[in-house]
DNA sequence: GCCTCCTATGTAACAGATTACATAATATTT
DNA sequence: AAATATTATGTAATCTGTTACATAGGAGGC
């Protein structure tokens, strides 16, 4: 495989030159740097990107952690990151986690050891004392899912308050008896969706029930198993919230096995509004994130990071949206 | 940030030790070890893999190229490919190439620029004479999609029999008017499996009709378009073999909305398994791939490309599997 | 006691690019 | 015409870690 030496011998100029041309320098004569990409053209010359990043320090690579890529949440979010990142000339690599603190480290090895100039860390399962070392000595952004105080900066949504609207909407729509199904995890979404569900009972007058909460893992069977608790209750609950649209699929589901109607017998309602959402049938409601935006602007941050142009970590919150489909509203 | 001549400096040793140190090499005595791992401890030492990797010309990184990520059918494949590569010692570089011939081309010039040591095709927009350079000059393992005779290696599994099978599942179930809903794309996949579609009707002495095929694009949307066309026909279908499960959960889609029971009025029969098929109400009969195992494989292959054990390319074909579901048969 | 072998360690070349600095050639100013 | 500025190019140091080769010191054989 040819380097930059036999180019520049070919070329009949120093590696210095060649250089030169490679990186479009304008301190090259028009004459010579013909001559250069001629022989570049005629040797199939790649330049070796280990060279150039050693030299430089840079790769001009990002990291992208997330627990699963296929994740159709994360899929848009990474599509956001990918945009601003080439346009940027920056490359990224996506790592699967697996939540698995294990397989985070390996990956995160790749930025101590200078194969990456940043990453960002959605729903990582570092703990806040590693998050703030790591913040220190590399750039970091979160994306979605954050730790807040660990100097670390972090684009995200007011899951509060979206919460808050969707349980409201079933409120509005005549329902009292609204199940929760959420997830016993430490992520600041879980906790924040579960305030903005009581909170919105609480405004509404509604006395919270312990019952009406069941746990799930974010999957499709965690989601059915949990409504076959709701329905095994002698005071069946008339909506359910659950904090993810997979769940909320596979409560329907359950639903639907066991005879009952949705909405008209049990409304539901997700979060994230993935593709599948819209494609279900019934359609689902959900609270929709902008999720290429929440990608856009985490890369965007996290090449100022890069660039030391941003010191400050940044607290960021994009809008988010809720979308009524048919799992609440009969057409 | 430290490099390796502070830390040899602060053990009292050469670089040549340090390094032996960082390679587990045997030559070095247990008290000068001791003294080197103390050093890198206390100065948070991490190995700059640039340098290394330039030394050695080897990145212990791969590329594994596919349209998007997140289908969720490369899921499982990406998922056998990082198991075989971790457990080797080389990462996976996951790569969203679109379909867009740039941005391959743009992943691939990291190989040619030496960040990675070979590459997983997934579904390649790539020509045949295109793959033949390339194989020819770098590891090359296509998986699923292939092309044959570019002299690239690839594992998939036999599409023609698959499609055989599933169509051959309808017939048995005593029906005949049975719709494709395909693509218009060249990927051998399509094509074997129109082809393994027309051989099951022709062996069951079924006319061939021009007008049941309608053309998708993989699409949720496009899978309810072509069912919808199906239904306009005088002739409606009664049963409907679509080549990929996001396009068939889509026809069901479209079924249940014009008021068509599933299975009881047309039967539906989709392609790849992925998760969503078993969460859909009905539940989707598929032709299921041993998604893991084609990735596995893929990586094992690559790994024998990369280290030199393998010239020849090879041709595996791995088992599939109609799994039989709710949309196909009442229970 | 001398020679050979082995172990532990060090020195320096090397991988392939970039770039500060030096220099030569040419153009511009005075 | 001399002095200065500008442009094009080359030389060599540099980025960081690996490793071939050299060497020193000790063990063991005769």
């Amino acid at each position: 495989m040819a380097n930059i030496r036999e180019v520049a011998k070919r070329a009949g100029v120093s590696v210095a030159t060649v250089s030169r041309v490679l990186n479009n320098s304008d301190l090259v004569s028009e004459e010579t740097r013909e001559r250069v990409l001629k022989a570049i053209k005629e040797l199939n010359y790649h330049p070796n990107l280990l060279g150039r990043n050693l030299r430089r320090l840079k790769t001009k690579m990002v990291l992208a952690l997330m627990p699963n890529v296929s994740n159709p949440f994360y899929a848009r979010v990474v599509k956001g990151i990918e945009d601003v990142a080439h346009k940027n000339g920056y490359n990224v690599m996506l790592c699967n986690t697996d939540s698995d603190p294990e397989r985070e480290k390996a990956y995160l090895d790749l930025l101590k050891n200078k194969l990456a100039d940043g990453v960002i860390l959605m729903a990582s399962v570092m703990g806040k004392d590693e998050l703030t070392l790591l913040a220190k000595n590399y750039p970091v952004v979160q994306c979605c899912e954050y730790i807040e105080g660990a100097g670390a900066s972090y684009v995200s949504i007011d899951n509060f308050s979206a919460a808050y609207k969707a349980v409201k909407h079933l409120i509005n729509l005549g329902l009292r008896r609204i199940a929760l199904i959420t997830c016993k995890n430490d992520f600041i979404s879980t906790r924040q969706r579960e305030t903005g569900y009581r909170k919105a009972l609480e405004d509404a007058n509604i006395e919270f029930d312990e019952n009406l909460i069941k746990y799930g893992d974010y999957s499709f069977k965690s989601g059915m198993r949990a409504a076959r608790q709701l329905l095994s209750l002698e005071e069946k609950p008339t909506a359910i919230f659950a904090i993810s649209d997979i769940m909320a699929i596979g409560a329907i589901k359950a639903l639907k096995e066991e005879g009952f109607k949705v909405p008209e017998d049990v409304a539901v309602v997700g979060f994230d509004d993935i593709s599948f959402a819209s494609m279900y049938d019934p359609a689902l409601t959900t609270v929709s994130q902008p999720k290429y935006d929440l990608g856009c602007i985490a890369m965007e941050v996290l090449l100022k990071h890069i660039e030391g142009e941003l010191e400050d970590p940044q607290r960021i919150f994009l809008e988010h949206e809720l979308v009524i489909r048919e799992s609440t509203v009969k057409y």
